[in-house]
RNA sequence: GCGCCCGUAGCUCAGUUGGAUAGAGCGUCGGACUUCGAAUCCGCAGGUCGCACGUUCGAAUCGUGUCGGGCGUACCA
């Protein structure tokens, strides 16, 4: 049990009490809130619960909070003092002894401090990323792929059985005209006059394509019909982007577990299925040839067509059965992130999840916004018809993976963003993945220095953890202690963003208290008193294995020295 | 036209899901290293939270309207 959820212990008994008492007739107890609130005079937390119970008592709030205040007991292991304050806040000031013994428990937790079990071995599906394979990645599915997987690594860390998805589509139209625009430029490269419509994929990639089969298999397919060489055009050039996605992806520290192609659910006849199952359940219509899906019933803006008059299934018609495929593989929730220019789908997939006899909501979609490529301030030309853009290799190759994918996670998933290439290589203070990284080796320097001095990292038993008597020692071990409700309310929000924001206030806490010493060397963590350094290192390995713990759930690394 | 997302300091963005006196970084200016890493720290300045109503003990946060920006509105994926 964490901090937070003793105090909702210690707050609900006291409900509970006063409701046999008498004082309150409410039996049931409005959802109230525990935060920690701003300023330090309102204490480590404080909760809104009198307020709330206010009109269902009708008494006043500053009537309510004392008779709750009795009831929970202070002056012991966990409690000093409760106070009412503002308009009826309850201000909880928890005991020294009670922050000691959470703190000191962290750094024996080592790299599981912050996991938890709340997700329940729930089973959850996370699929991201998700390109096509038409064409290589760029820097928008970079953002797509840093938040899924941070929010992967952080429903897993709170117990969620997690598995990780890749979307292929690798079935229709798009497919086809793949294939072709390869076939075109093979064609070209023979020396043939061909047209090459604007409709084809344009990229320089899809001429080396066409180089590598000219070069493996030589000019065997002037011969044969387009019809004929079209299949084996498409599949090569699908294997050799989809290489290239997923070398890309591995470089870029991303990892799935499964990839899921589409051909597989027409293959196994998932589509069909699917399609049988809305039937049955009368949520189909035939209309101007069309087979049309009445999502009209659950929500959405107008029906959609699931088959075609000549017999072809749609786009939504495989994601209708994925998503079946999805629900049958036994998922209680399904994670989607989408680019923002897919948000017009979420209220048809949602209906077909409905149609299928499951609460809306075991769907859930985030939607990532576009990335905004910069140079120096001025917008980079992006593409995809053209062929013209930066791919996300490029942006790796030039700025590192950490950076890229610190910065992707400083903004909510949802916000536009400005990623300028200039700023973003600057090992400076506008990076602010180097100011957390610097931390953390400037922590291992210090440990190292310790060590050389005869003082190594001490023994939970061999080390007086009441030496810490700073103000920012004490603020630093508050901020440490929160952690695993950091990352809770993260998970609970699918907001992975918040880690890198708690990692940039703990940071430049630890600076600051670090600079203390740069002023007076009785305040340096090495200093004359041994009892007292040991103390402090200890205090400081305890930060370090948290920013540890916190880029690993952002897939960044913790280096020891920069 | 309709729908979704976003409007917070000069710029880029946070804001604990409705809490108490709205915060960081960058940029400007000024300051701090003979001792654990200056990729750091400290200070100054900067605000009608786009605007207007409303909901209540309390609104940057929720609702309605409105203005501005982005995206979507397929028998493409």
């Amino acid at each position: 049990m964490n901090i937070k959820e003793t105090i909702k212990q210690l707050i609900e008994d006291a409900l509970d009490n006063c409701a046999q008492s008498g004082f309150l007739s409410e039996k049931q107890f409005p959802p109230f809130t525990i935060e920690t609130p701003k300023m330090k005079d309102h204490g480590d937390y404080a909760t809104n619960v009198a307020m709330l119970m206010a009109p269902l008592e009708k008494k006043s709030p500053r009537k309510i909070a004392p008779a709750i205040i009795e009831q929970i007991p202070q002056n012991d292991d966990i409690v000093e003092k409760l106070e009412v304050a503002g308009p009826g806040f309850i201000n909880f000031f928890l005991s020294q002894s009670y922050w000691l013994k959470a703190f000191k428990d962290i750094s024996l937790q080592g790299d599981t401090y912050g996991r938890s079990h709340v997700g329940q071995g729930e089973k959850i599906n996370i699929e991201y990323v998700s390109a096509n394979p038409t064409g290589p990645l760029h820097i928008g599915h970079g953002r797509g792929a840093a938040v899924g997987d941070a929010l992967a690594n952080i429903l897993k860390a709170v117990g969620y059985d997690v598995s990780r998805e890749y979307y292929i589509n690798d079935a229709g139209n798009q497919m086809e005209l793949l294939g072709k625009s390869v076939y075109a430029r093979y064609l070209q490269l023979l020396g043939k006059d061909v047209a090459f419509p604007s409709d084809f994929y344009q990229g320089e990639y899809i001429k080396e394509i066409a180089q590598h089969i000219l070069s493996q298999h030589g000019n065997q397919y002037e011969k044969t019909s387009e019809s004929e060489s079209l299949p084996f055009f498409t599949s090569f050039a699908v294997d050799s982007i989809l290489r290239g996605i997923q070398k890309d992806l591995k470089d870029f520290g991303i990892h799935f577990d499964t990839w899921f192609s589409e051909k597989t659910l027409h293959k196994e006849k998932t589509v069909d299925r699917a399609i049988e199952e809305l039937k049955r359940k009368d949520y189909t219509y035939q209309n101007e040839g069309h087979l049309w899906f009445k999502s009209t019933l659950f929500g959405d803006d107008k029906d959609r067509v699931v088959i075609r008059d000549n017999g072809v299934p749609t786009y939504f018609a495989s994601d209708c059965a994925y998503h079946l495929n999805k629900l049958e593989r036994g998922f209680k929730r399904v994670i989607n992130i989408w680019g923002a220019d897919h948000h017009g789908y979420i209220p048809r997939i949602k209906a077909v999840i409905e149609a299928f006899g499951k609460n809306r909501d075991v769907i859930e979609v985030l939607l990532v916004q576009f990335v905004n490529l910069l140079r120096d301030g001025t917008p980079v030309a992006m593409s995809t018809r053209s062929g013209t853009f930066v791919t996300l290799r490029e942006v790796i190759n030039e700025v590192g993976k950490d950076a890229v994918k610190y910065t992707f996670l400083t903004r909510r998933s949802d916000a536009h963003l400005d990623f300028d290439l200039e700023v973003a290589k600057k090992q400076s203070d506008e990076n602010p993945v180097y100011y957390v990284q610097y931390a953390h080796a400037r922590i291992c320097n210090i440990i190292k220095f310790a060590e050389e001095q005869g003082i190594p990292l001490p023994q939970s038993d061999d080390v007086d953890l009441e030496l810490l008597s700073l103000p920012e020692e004490m603020n630093l071990i508050k901020q440490l202690s929160s952690y695993p409700e950091m990352i809770e309310s993260c998970a609970l929000s699918l907001e992975p963003h918040r880690v890198t924001i708690y990692l940039n206030e703990l940071v430049s806490n630890f600076h600051r208290y670090y600079h203390l010493g740069k002023l007076e060397g009785k305040h340096r963590v090495v200093n004359e008193d041994v009892e007292l350094s040991k103390s402090r290192l200890w205090l400081s390995n305890t930060i370090r294995i948290v920013i540890k713990n916190a880029l690993a759930l952002l897939g960044v690394s913790a280096p020891e020295k920069m």
